[in-house]
DNA sequence: GCAAAAGTGTTGCACCTACACCCATGG
DNA sequence: CCATGGGTGTAGGTGCAACACTTTTGC
């Protein structure tokens, strides 16, 4: 959505080219140095920060639709995304809204009653995670501002968007014990101490260094590069790498780490 | 969906109604004897089998929409329900329908061109676990038949139904080990050979009697009741109650069940 | 040589699996 | 008293958590 003329044509037509009633709102998690961040949107006129968010076009996939919507925000397009929940039942999800008005620059647009964009919607919940200084956020004629915010500080959230925050969350945390992270997140090589703080990071608790590396090694998703990283006045640390094959397989069959 | 006029006032308004594009499919799985069943419905003028399945009114809740569906056809209303994904991705979820006709009554009814029910629908799935013989199967306008079928031996399903069931059922599976079931399967009192026949059952496996009974119990949900089942020529087996005060917290909570 | 981080091995304990004997019941 | 299914205890193994010392590096 770049410019002024397909803004308005969404606003009226919106609904000849995307499903109404149904919306796609994404947690986009990003990892970097040690903290665990969410993108936050804000969108114009709208006075308050929410999740990212879209709807699916008439004949797309809801898995491109997702991606579509990712790449829109972040200009990522190989990431690891995943349906968790959907969202029908809150009083907000239940009713239709009234009033909406969108401020693209500046110029305030109040939607006429009858609109589209006013009816119920009801929002699949996907999650992403990605290393953000990997990501080029992107706004539009929609999203005034685009921040990543410490997940421990966001702050009250339009619609039910802390609710979807909060179950995004809690399935991610389980995930991480089936399915493996860390390609979308790590540098291609990296070292058992950066994988490890990956991991403490997202599941904000301190791991055993000893534990952490026997049973990350056990599952075989990673090799030994022979390489050693230098990080100054210390000893230097092996340079391990994904081990593709295996880490496909994984993602295809799930794995069980008990960390 | 009972008489006639209802029938053709859901085929030409069914949009005021109901929020189109978005349908709910239920897997109901039965638990009977010492058998897993799938309640199969075969719609009126579609040749062929496949879940129940309904719409959604445009201003209920996703949860009352699937116990409604379920109520419908079961007529139970007291049950475990749980979403398990949203599909949207393969071929038939991703077309519109075009020549749909149905058969009430065995007058053949062909859908207009321009008919709401010839859009793209994505579908919700829920499973549900019910116990078979306290279920009164209900047929309408729409559904011809409902038959139990027995897990491991379902027809290829319509449309894309097939995969639906097959992931409720991994899906089911796997949260047997983090959730309490039982409640709606089982009598008001049951015996430890009882409940461990309906974990085998559902999970296709056998279980040992001694390391059943010991992890069962470690859990807390289950109460002796201090009576006996007379089961004729053996030893009386004594009789259990879910306490419902921690099995209500264990469905909230989750459980950890390692057998 | 010292400060900081990386690498590695062992032990105890909890839990799980595997397994066998006795008990109750009705015919 | 016998056939059948129910109830229970124990020994052995596995795997996890907890823990400390040695090595490397740059200054």
């Amino acid at each position: 959505m770049k410019t002024e003329k397909e803004f308005h044509d969404f606003l009226e037509n919106g609904d000849k080219y995307y499903i109404p009633n149904l919306t796609i709102d994404c947690a986009i998690f990003g990892y970097h140095g040690k903290e665990l961040k969410i993108l936050l949107a804000k969108w114009r006129g709208l006075d308050g920060w929410g999740l990212p968010g879209g709807f699916i076009k008439k004949k797309e996939t809801l898995s491109n639709a997702a991606t579509r919507i990712l790449k829109e925000k972040t200009s990522l397009d190989k990431l690891y995304l995943k349906q968790f929940h959907v969202f029908g039942d809150s009083e907000f999800r239940r009713k239709e809204k009234e009033g909406l008005s969108f401020s693209p620059g500046n110029n305030r647009y109040l939607l006429p009653k009858n609109s589209w964009l006013h009816e119920r919607t009801i929002s699949i919940g996907y999650y992403a995670l990605v290393e953000y200084s990997q990501v080029n956020l992107m706004t539009d004629y929609f999203i005034e501002e685009l921040v990543w915010q410490d997940i421990n500080q966001v702050p009250k959230l339009l619609f039910d968007h802390n609710e979807m925050l909060s179950y995004a969350l809690r399935n991610m945390r389980i995930n991480l014990y089936h399915i493996p992270i860390g390609y979308n997140l790590l540098p291609n090589k990296f070292t058992l101490p950066e994988i490890q703080s990956l991991y403490e990071t997202i599941l904000d608790k301190k791991l055993d260094r000893r534990n952490f590396s026997k049973k990350l090694l056990k599952l075989e998703l990673i090799k030994d590069t022979k390489e050693v990283k230098k990080i100054g006045q210390h000893r230097s640390p092996k340079l391990y790498q994904f081990d593709m094959k295996k880490y496909n397989e994984a993602l295809k069959n799930g794995i069980v780490l008990a960390i």
